[in-house]
DNA sequence: CTCCTTTGTCTTTTT
DNA sequence: GACAAAGGAG
């Protein structure tokens, strides 16, 4: 009896075939997880391959964690060694080695997309560009793809030399590389293209990786852009050890680089690929799967599989339309109080939805019903405000090169020194080739901009002081004294507001990771715990020990896997999105699709989809069609809800019920269940009274007829002075007394 | 220089 | 509808 017997014939297959590439089609919940961390296994244990010449490339620091967590369950001795990591980290840390052969510092910065964006701020401002005809984001979309497709700026440049609308963008992706490279930082895409540029110049440098990493292994290949591709063909070159494992079907993330035909083309880059499916799931029910494969389909690019699992049919799928997007968050709640009543957990449960927007609605539902919930994705943690600035501080003490970090903080907390002021610090920067923070300590600079010159030097001072002090303390006391002498804290404690208190949570919140950081890490440094919290996606901080239920959109979701998953927004506009739909791409469409895919498949158990007619998108109200995508999932597999319902008549009735009162009832429902540190106008108590004037918000002016005390709520009369008569429930209508 | 109001953009997804 | 950026008043 060994490790691999657990395995079925295919895996086995996957696991035993270690020599040349190796193409693996895992479908999802096919165990492929299973199939890396024994082939890993099997690497070191039958084939005596050392630890340290093994790499393995996953999507998330989470998947990271975790394999690494499973090969040394299996292995135990010497899986410390393993390379296991993202593709982001592992160029990383082969740059920090030898990036200064390219001409950068070691201690580079990493910027994430806000810092980007100022950046390119900034070199609009240089050449001059017109804001109103260019926007950073686009400009900033087209040179992350030329990067992902390793297109230099040159190269950008002689690609579109005849292209005029191009020629602002060959300019700004020329100057914006340059001022990256003299605030010594890179940007997400840099850390590749750099480590692929790296290797192409310098022969040694590759070759000691190709020794070193003679069997490598990459997860979630679908999702990899060609600059991803290039960086592990040209490590695997010379063993020719190189398996990666994927599903087409879940390839998602064309918006991020990532090329498609890297999967479905990789036997023909690799001729002697041997492929093998796994098709076999151990995650859903047969139904699910069924829903899955069917709806999957209807998609044109891909090389066909079907999903099939011995565990048996299970439950249906239960679909849900609504009237209102607001009765569908409910529905999620009292289903999901159902289900924990039923003595399940909350954490078995996931919100999955399109777009993080449709978060809000759904946190409000759950917080009323009092259930315990976490948010993924959306802000950022070390996107919020504070957390920036912070960062900004550790970031100008550990290298003053990078000047947005320095601007950034130069006037947080608010010392008297305005735009005026930096622009001319800039200004002497620029004239004098020097950085921005060197300019500021310099004499000559502040003699130029008059009264504020002593606040500049002091903040200086400030930071001299604290690079002083770096020398001898800790990330977290570093973290400490920048709060304190700064007085940032004191700032925000004399604001004493609920956002200022959260922002001091959010303060000691990095403060804990900080001290995570100081004793995880091998050798502490302020330049390592930059590093690290530039990486780290929110999803890596799902935490598997407490209890509650995830809400996530259905990209973050990749991965994982929930006995019970709800499925909301399931509109045609929403999901899939209205730019698929109006796009003159049929294969975008296709994406949404993949996306749809992935996320049913995220289900173990039981699946619920929800839809609703109504629905506020930005700021206005939408009526959107159920998903085509619903369509697709054949009826006898869905659960609607209406089979119970004996008579026609019936049926009839539930369809047909005003809209209005049934959203309010739903309304009415939820409030019921309030608990009290929630603020929600109380029932009881109205505000008019029978004979007052009333405003309603589309019906204009009225007199308030009668008023009816119908339990949970109050039945409201008001004859209106243009569309008359009108019953509504309180709580729905908000009136307005005049 | 700071604070307040207005205006505009976003919403598709993220390492 | 929410939030950031820009512009104007003090």
């Amino acid at each position: 009896m060994s490790i691999y017997d657990t395995l079925n014939d295919m895996q086995k297959e996957a696991v035993f075939h270690t020599e040349g590439p190796l193409l693996i089609l895992a479908g999802a919940g096919s165990g492929k997880t299973r199939v890396l961390t024994h082939r890993v296994a099997y690497l070191i244990e039958e084939k005596g391959v050392q630890p340290w010449n093994i790499m393995a490339i996953t999507f998330t620091n989470k998947a990271a964690g975790e394999m690494k967590e499973r090969v040394q369950n299996l292995v135990g001795f010497g899986s410390d060694q393993i390379w296991v990591s993202t593709f982001h980290s592992s160029c990383v840390r082969i740059l920090r080695r030898y990036i200064d052969r390219l001409g950068y510092e070691n201690h580079f910065t990493i910027y994430d997309t806000d810092d980007q964006k100022s950046l390119m701020k900034d070199v609009f401002k240089r050449l001059n560009v017109d804001t109103k005809v260019y926007k950073e984001r686009n400009i900033l979309a087209q040179i992350s793809k030329a990067k992902n497709d390793f297109i230099s700026p040159e190269q950008f440049a002689s690609d579109n030399q005849f292209d005029f609308t191009k020629k602002k963008v060959v300019e700004c992706y020329k100057l914006y590389q340059e001022l990256l490279k003299s605030n010594n930082a890179l940007d997400f895409d840099d850390l590749l293209v750099k480590t692929v540029e790296l290797f192409q110049n310098n022969q040694d440098v590759l070759d000691y990786y190709r020794e070193r990493f003679k069997y490598i292994m990459v997860d979630e290949y679908q999702d990899t852009n060609t600059v991803q591709f290039k960086f592990i063909s040209m490590l695997a070159e010379e063993h020719r050890n190189l398996c990666v494992v994927g599903d087409d079907d879940q390839s998602i993330y064309k918006f991020r680089g990532a090329n498609i035909k890297n999967i479905l083309n990789f036997e023909s880059v690799f001729t002697d690929a041997h492929v093998i499916k796994l098709e076999q799931n151990y995650r859903s029910t047969q139904s699910i799967l069924n829903a899955a494969n069917e709806m999957i389909k209807n998609n044109t690019e891909r090389k066909a599989k079907t999903l099939w699992t011995d565990r048996g049919d299970g439950e249906k799928i239960t679909f849900k339309m609504v009237d209102f997007a607001q009765q569908e968050a409910v529905y999620v709640a009292e289903s999901i109080k159902k289900y924990v009543e039923e003595g399940k957990n909350y954490k078995d449960c996931a919100c999955l939805y399109r777009t993080n927007a449709q978060s809000r609605l759904l946190e409000e539902s759950l917080m009323r019903y009092n259930i315990p919930y976490k948010i993924v994705g959306g802000v950022n943690f070390y996107q919020r405000k504070e957390i920036k600035d912070i960062l900004a501080y550790l970031k100008t003490v550990n290298n003053g090169v990078d000047d947005l970090a320095v601007r950034r903080i130069i006037n947080v907390p608010k010392r008297g020194i305005g735009s005026a002021s930096i622009d001319k610090i800039q200004e002497y920067a620029d004239t004098n080739g020097i950085s921005f923070y060197d300019a500021a300590r310099d004499e000559r600079c502040l003699e130029h901009i008059g009264r504020s010159a002593s606040k500049v030097k002091s903040f200086v001072d400030l930071i001299q002081v604290l690079r002083t002090k770096n020398e001898f303390i800790k990330v977290v006391e570093l973290i400490d004294e920048v709060t304190e002498v700064t007085g940032y804290i004191r700032e925000l404690e004399a604001d004493n507001t609920d956002e200022s208190k959260e922002r001091i949570a959010n303060i000691e919140e990095l403060l804990t990771k900080a001290v995570d950081y100081q004793m995880k890490a091998e050798e502490p440094s302020l330049n390592g715990f930059l590093e690290e919290v530039a990486l780290v996606a929110d999803i890596d901080s799902l935490d598997p020990e407490s209890d509650y239920v995830v809400l996530m959109t259905v990209h973050s979701s990749k991965g994982l896997e929930f006995p019970n998953v709800y499925l909301c927004g399931m509109e045609d506009g929403l999901f899939p999105s209205y730019m698929s739909i109006s796009s003159d791409d049929p294969l975008d469409i296709e994406e949404e699709r993949r996306l749809c895919y992935v996320a049913i498949t995220r289900a173990m158990d039981t699946l619920h989809i929800s839809c609703a007619k109504q629905r506020m998108v930005r700021g206005e109200t939408q009526y959107n069609k159920m998903s085509r995508f619903v369509k697709e999932i054949p009826m006898e597999l869905l659960d609607t809800g209406m089979k119970k319902a004996q008579s026609p008549e019936k049926e009839k009735r539930r369809i047909t019920r005003p809209t209005q009162a049934s959203s309010a009832r739903d309304i009415i429902n939820s409030k019921a269940f309030e608990p009290r540190q929630f603020k929600v106008t109380k029932l009881t108590g109205l505000e008019y009274a029978e004979g007052d004037r009333v405003k309603h918000i589309k019906f204009g002016e009225g007199t308030v007829v009668t008023i009816v005390n119908g339990g949970r709520d109050f039945e409201v009369t008001v004859n209106f002075d243009k569309v008359g008569v009108k019953k509504m429930f309180a709580s729905f209508a908000k009136l307005k007394k005049l």
